[in-house]
DNA sequence: TCCATATATATGGTATATCGTATATTCAAG
DNA sequence: CTTGAATATACGATATACCATATATATGGA
């Protein structure tokens, strides 16, 4: 599945974008990785202390919705805003990083090392 | 119900907010109050052309998150966004009307008549 | 080839959201 | 104080979302 760099699998409109965010695992996850640009999933499965099928399933929804882009490197898969992702939908994503410092502060800690 | 403006229902966080724009009734509406400023329930109606329940059920869900405020006059209740409604979430509502004029598109055109 | 690690998906149960319909509330006018 | 218009809410029924568990896939190394 990773590498196939799919796009546009269907039509990305506001509110399937809304409709991603709207689950703490799928927002947090969003904020880290817009910050940090790059993560893998264990990376997320220890920032966020979740098991890895949720983790992954969460992931899985957002490379199809089209906001993600997954990258196989070895055993691991890294996980960045796709290329092709609105402007308008970045920016959301980094207002609300900005702006809500305390919201996934606790998940940022555990981001700064690597876990696997 | 109207004219309480209550503030503080609870901690207004982004998951809060993305989970109200998670909905097309719900997004289409506050989109719409984000340009237009001030619209009653049943410019709202026409606008989205859904029942009357369905809306004011909608418009009641985003009260009690704090995202809008109700103010009624006479007969009408209009509805705007929450003075308290954080300025990221406000920039956040804007650019998405900004940057997708076509999604609500159809709705624009029914809100410049009044229709009660 | 066999094994361990990282990740993905399938399945079924449970919880949550949404809806249509019916009914209640509020206000203005008479 | 009744009536009609605008809005709000209650109630079941249905649909959707989320989860934990189990299993499958893919990669790298022995």
């Amino acid at each position: 599945m990773a590498g196939q760099n799919k796009i546009s699998e269907s039509a990305f409109t506001p509110l399937v974008f809304y409709k991603a965010l709207a689950d703490d695992t799928r927002l947090q996850s969003l904020l880290l990785i817009s910050e940090q640009g790059e993560l893998c999933v264990c990376d997320l499965m220890a920032a966020l202390q979740q098991s890895q099928p949720k983790i992954s399933r969460h992931l899985a929804q957002l490379r199809k919705s089209g906001i993600l882009l997954d990258r196989r490197q070895g055993q691991w898969v890294y996980y960045s805003l796709h290329p092709q992702l609105p402007d308008w939908a970045r920016q959301v994503l980094a207002l609300t990083a900005e702006q809500n410092p305390d919201y996934a502060a606790r998940a940022r800690q555990y981001v700064t090392t690597h876990c696997c």
